[in-house]
DNA sequence: GGGTCTTGCGCG
DNA sequence: AAAGCGCGCAAGACCC
């Protein structure tokens, strides 16, 4: 069964249909007001029906405030995204209709946070005819039954839309935070938190050696003009101020200035500013962004959720009494790469570790070298030692290498490329097209086609990564609603004090090709077992009977920094 | 004074 | 000047 919400003037429209949008004949539609909305859905839950509305972000964050976790939910916005852009629904009737509500990114924008048990609507767009959700939802139907594979882009649907789910519910639960541990990663790096306007101690104190071996006492370290100056007066050859650019050169002042930059950094990011402003209650609470890149990657908005450095991971540990378990898709994309082509030598030898598998067919000497050979060949490298290595690759898989280089030619000419569930790549811009007609027409001048062959290999280079990334991600999707699923399950028995949802072991970071775990103690162990069954599902799931292999590297933890 | 672009660097 | 892919964020640079 399917439930689709509505909001309407008065509440809300709750509507059971058919799996196939049909109405459903022995069940009457609803209207309700917000507030009895929880109960409602509560009600409805054990028979354990998809609901269905048009964000996520805008529905589930209040149900969950009000203690209701939902197990399936169909995200109408995000799925008419990838019904709109892929190859597979490109006949369907959704996607030649012209753009409308479904398109805009308006739907999407929401700040609900998990405090704030309210619903999200105030902001709502005008309601068009054709906002009206039913009709959305049996339109992306029909154009999932008519497209190739059904399955395959169902399947997608689906991964995406749990995905939806589990981002709410990651910013609810919220990733545990020791603000003492932060503070002190900081006062021993820095020094104690400086006054407002005012250098850490330990900054301050490199940055006075910087300015003592460029007899540059004024210097301001972080303009780059002002840096580039005063490196070059003192006898440096540079004409950028990157720390890669920096590290080939030999001079006294380089050192410090590079922890400088290092520690100015971390200061910038994740401070304590940053800290003030992201966490809350031993909770970071960042908005991830479910298909917020082109590829099906998650983002972040705010926080940088994303890009947490290193050297603040170990601020984030467990409750007490409880664990982290943080678990890394062993070397994700050559295994997503090697399926996509189906090149069973390379699956073949990458079944323990991949790197190490290739070097033990002759390929390349050394695992160093076999990693930057396959890196140069998913993000399609020409020069260096890495487009040195690729045609080694070649002679050995030439299946794998084929693949990504025909994703290649396709950029180049203009045209789309697809993952293996079926989220296309987009069209190269107007700009791009405009440099492509250009470079053939009769008075084309020899600047303007190196342009758009440079332009035409970029966008080549894209596509090349798209299907693999995009693939790599589809994979992660069903590994993490996998693994939802799993731990739900693990903690049935418990009786559910607080909150059903964080009081059994629940996902708190998503990173890509890394999950992580706040589970209670005693559930740990098992915790890892789901999170290596998952990752066997999702191999099996987008990859059928091949014998490709999705080992996973599983910590049991205190803390974030000890994981790897 | 305020908005946008660029530089640089964190992550996978 | 381009350069192996995809991002977000902070601060300086630049412009009106």
């Amino acid at each position: 069964m399917h439930v689709v919400l509505a909001h309407t003037p008065d509440g809300v429209q709750l509507t059971p249909l058919n799996d196939d949008g049909t109405p459903a004949p022995d069940r009457a539609p609803q209207t309700l007001t917000l507030a009895t909305l929880p109960d409602a859905v509560a009600q409805l839950e054990p028979e354990a029906p998809r609901w269905v509305w048009d964000d996520t972000s805008r529905w589930y964050p209040a149900l969950l405030s009000a203690g209701v976790r939902v197990e399936r939910c169909v995200d109408l916005r995000l799925s008419h995204v990838i019904l709109r852009n892929s190859a597979a629904s490109a006949s369907s009737e959704l996607a030649n209709s012209p753009r409308g509500h479904w398109d805009t990114a308006a739907v999407a924008l929401s700040t609900v946070t998990p405090e704030a048990a309210l619903f999200d609507f105030d902001d709502a767009p005008a309601h068009g005819d054709d906002a009206d959700p039913v009709t959305e939802f049996r339109a992306q139907r029909i154009a999932v039954a008519t497209a190739p594979d059904p399955a395959r882009l169902g399947l997608l649907l689906a991964a995406e839309s749990a995905g939806a789910l589990i981002a709410a519910e990651m910013r609810f639960a919220g990733l545990p935070w020791s603000e003492h541990r932060h503070d002190e990663l900081l006062t021993s790096l820095l020094g104690p938190r400086p006054r407002p306007g005012t250098r850490p101690a330990l900054l301050d104190a490199v940055l006075a050696r910087v300015r003592d071996e460029l007899g540059a006492p004024e210097l301001n370290p972080d303009s780059p003009n002002d840096l580039l100056r005063a490196l070059r007066a003192a006898g440096m050859i540079i004409t950028s101020t990157r720390s890669w650019d920096l590290k080939q050169i030999d001079h006294p002042a380089i050192p410090p200035l590079l922890e400088y930059k290092k520690l100015s950094r971390l200061l910038a990011a994740n401070g304590w500013h940053w800290l003030d402003t992201w966490v809350a209650d031993g909770r970071f609470r960042p908005d991830y962004v479910p298909g917020g890149v082109v590829t099906g990657r998650w983002a972040t908005s705010g926080g940088g959720a994303l890009q947490l450095p290193k050297q603040i991971r170990g601020a984030v540990v467990p409750d007490p009494g409880w664990k982290l378990v943080v678990a890394d898709a062993a070397q994700l994309e050559p295994r997503i790469l090697a399926g996509l082509a189906g090149d069973t030598r390379m699956a073949e030898a990458g079944r323990e570790d991949f790197y190490e598998g290739i070097v033990a067919t002759g390929a390349v000497a050394t695992r160093a070298e076999a990693k930057v050979a396959m890196l140069g060949a998913m993000y399609g490298a020409t020069t260096g030692e890495s487009g040195r290595l690729m045609p080694r690759l070649t002679r050995a898989f030439p299946q794998a290498i084929a693949h990504v280089e025909a994703a290649a030619r396709a950029g180049e000419r203009g045209e789309i490329v697809s993952t293996r569930l079926g989220r296309s790549s987009p069209l190269p811009g107007e700009d791009w097209q405009q440099a492509q007609g250009d470079a053939y027409g009769p008075e084309a001048g020899e600047a303007q086609q190196k342009r758009a062959l440079s332009a035409a290999r970029s966008w080549g280079r894209f596509t090349r990564n798209f299907v693999v990334q995009g693939t790599a991600a589809e994979w992660a999707l069903c590994w993490m609603a996998g693994l939802r699923n799993r731990l739900w399950q693990l903690g049935e028995h418990m009786d559910d004090t607080q909150n059903g949802f964080t009081d059994r072991p629940h996902l708190v970071f998503f990173l890509h090709d890394e999950v992580m775990v706040h589970a209670p103690e005693h559930l740990a162990e098992r915790v890892a077992d789901e999170v290596r069954a998952a990752a066997v599902d999702a191999g099996r799931l987008i990859f059928g009977r091949m014998p490709i292999t999705f080992p996973v590297t599983c910590a049991i933890v205190d803390s974030y920094a000890d994981a790897k």
